[in-house]
DNA sequence: CCTGTCCTGTACGCTACCGAACATACCCGG
DNA sequence: CCGGGTATGTTCGGTAGCGTACAGGACAGG
């Protein structure tokens, strides 16, 4: 847990890079802290930069008219915010959220653009990564029709888990329902039940996982679609 | 309504290429009839060709293990089947569905990738639809969390219209009911509201909408969003 | 030590949707 | 005209999650 050390090979997609390709824009990479709730877009806005998560997480989300919001994909050091860019649409109607603090390195959209129109391992990577991103909002949908608070919030601990290589998440119920999009009052019941059950251990705004396989058995079959294509798409599995 | 004649043009991302790039694998286009019900693809087949609707729909729908089933988006003469193709996985865990009868140009797998990788007006639309989809994914997973039967049906109505430039849908409450992951008697339900509002007209497998801003204004945010990432990110909007 | 604030737990009536069973209505072919 | 299949409508009890209101516990600052 030597966390003071930064790099830019923590994050997966950097990593999984020839050096030839990433030395041409190494010296644009920025390290930047990444505080909790700090919004890195808003509907509509252009982007400036994207992303490459280290150490944090961040929640794409959809907030409605009446305030009421859904977690869309949640992204870590498995991928980047900012796809519309390369995608060529430069914005999308969706926020980009901190949802873990942590640390980052950006890159200036125009870099990113003019590296990914080289059409090499830069872009494949990334084409890759959005199709997984593409299967995380597709099993969100079906989560949201189909499955119990209990199994989605097994979901949502997993996916957040992986992507931090942790068994300890600092987070609010409150900010999970959010992220969710349910009552807090859900989400204490649905906690309530994993602690009973001798899963998870909660304490203001500390979520501690004792049992991770006991997670993976109550949760419902959309973590283990999301995470094998995952895994299948990208290069250095989020997990061990 | 002399719908007896074929032309690729039909499709709205075909039609939007400049000429010499579609004359380079025009040839290689093939008219296929698109029966109800037929699937294109299933979870983790390798796709042999991609589909470019002309007049058809196709839903793509997650099947769970225990055999019920979300829809994740709706493709029509607005976008293409089989974006895992160009952007690398090949595959995807969900399926593809002949949601209403009609016809489609298809084209070899191969001849797309070569194409997508020139990296000219065929990769810039492509990725653009790919955003528009992304979008489309995104907003299911939100409706799916907060709104009510009524406005998905609304929503599902619209989108499906939409892409057939028409007023009137073949399909039974049955198929609606699996495509929107809820009880063939909720989708009754709902469809009998819309019908005592006077804004449809149901008889045995026939909707006709005689309401359509009717429709529009009792629907959820979702289609607008939808449709006006639709209409910014692609060329030829998809309704008049 | 006291107090205010933030986080978590509990309670209660309400609604939308589920699951299952059953009742009609329409259409087509014999 | 009759029968069978298919599409639609109705009913009823059950339940998950909502909205609202409130209570207790932890931590921080004075």
């Amino acid at each position: 847990m030597t966390a003071s050390t930064h790099d830019p090979l923590q994050n997966h997609l950097l990593a999984a890079l020839p050096e030839a390709d990433f030395d041409r824009f190494r010296s644009h990479l920025k390290l930047v802290p990444m505080p909790l709730g700090e919004a890195l877009y808003e509907p509509g806005t252009r982007l400036r930069y994207v992303y490459f998560p280290t150490n944090s997480i961040v929640s794409l989300l959809y907030v409605m008219a009446d305030g009421a919001s859904a977690e869309i994909a949640v992204v870590g050091n498995e991928g980047v915010i900012g796809v519309s860019l390369f995608m060529g649409g430069e914005t999308t109607p969706s926020r980009a959220v901190v949802q873990s603090a942590g640390h980052a390195y950006r890159l200036p959209g125009q870099v990113l653009k003019e590296e990914f129109t080289r059409a090499g391992a830069m872009q494949h990577l990334l084409l890759r990564y959005t199709q997984a991103l593409l299967t995380q909002m597709a099993q969100t949908a079906v989560c949201n029709r189909h499955h119990s608070l209990d199994q989605q919030l097994c979901r949502w601990l997993l996916l957040s888990l992986d992507r931090l290589s942790a068994n300890e998440l600092v987070m609010t119920q409150e900010l999970i329902a959010n992220m969710l999009g349910v009552r807090r009052e859900g989400v204490t019941e649905a906690a309530g039940n994993l602690q009973k059950a001798g899963l998870i251990q909660y304490s203001r705004g500390r979520i501690t996982v004792l049992d991770r396989p006991g997670l993976e058995a109550r949760t419902c079959e959309c973590y283990g679609v999301v995470k094998r294509e995952c895994d299948r798409l990208l290069p250095g599995s989020t997990a061990p």
